[in-house]
DNA sequence: CTTGACCCTATAGTTACTACAGGGTGCATA
DNA sequence: TATGCACCCTGTAGTAACTATAGGGTCAAG
């Protein structure tokens, strides 16, 4: 299959997918006497593990660990799982974090008066007045 | 005060203070006689309102937005309160995305069964077969 | 008079893509 | 046969918001 059909087939731009390959994450295809990348099964699947991975909010780093792990077989799962762990504490803490944020804005939209710039609350909260 | 003394005093980085104004972002400081960076009470409000509200997960887009109207104190106070609407909304999203993603890759690291990476059912997970 | 903390500019690197520019290929249709 | 269109190619630059580095200058203390 042509890059395209693998995009397509993969929810991934066709420029992503040549990103991909120009940083190693995918295999480089083989070529047609035209000179288009021809993909096969085995790309295809990598490809899918490879968004799925991304979408499960995994970074390029973690993910070229992931595959270069999942190629041994033979190896303990562990690594794997610690990934994975990691990678769901730092979630854990992003939604915290968003959680606190929220409750502040919407406190500071909340001071919101709808009066003029000069009284508005919300850039005063955002502004406290210099230490001088 | 100097370049330092006034990252200290927002939390910034001396690097950051030079990004910003370069960008337009804050205003150019005066310079003492040693080409050295001289601020005022005036860079220091308006260096805290940024760091504030890029804590607040503002971007610098939606901050120099912001500042372009708080410098015109009689307008309406409407716009303001739409950029911080909008952005609620934005973290609310996120924060939906994340919970969904956090439940998923939960499921999928409670599926670890300590085995070999040959068995192991968070790769298996990630990489679905190909649909050949 | 030298050491160390601070300051300067300019440029490149980071993450994960995305968007050109400027060209080639392959198939269908007029 | 020509031509239009969708698709493919490479290479480079742009995005956000910094961070880091190289290669220098300044100033106060010991």
């Amino acid at each position: 299959m042509k890059i395209g059909a693998l995009a397509k087939a993969t929810g991934t731009k066709v420029e992503t997918v040549r990103y991909y390959e120009k940083i190693g994450l995918l295999p480089r295809a083989a070529r047609t006497t035209a000179n288009y990348r021809d993909y096969g099964s085995d790309h295809l699947a990598r490809l899918s593990f490879i968004r799925r991975a991304r979408d499960l909010g995994f970074t390029l780093k973690a993910l070229s660990e992931l595959l270069t792990l999942s190629d041994d077989k033979e190896q303990s799962c562990e690594a794997v799982d610690d990934i994975a762990s990691r990678h769901l504490a730092k979630i854990d803490q992003k939604i915290d974090d968003l959680t606190t944020l929220r409750s502040e804005l919407d406190r500071v939209i909340s001071a919101c008066q709808h009066g003029t710039v000069g009284d508005c609350k919300i850039i005063e909260t955002l502004a406290p007045r210099p230490l001088s």
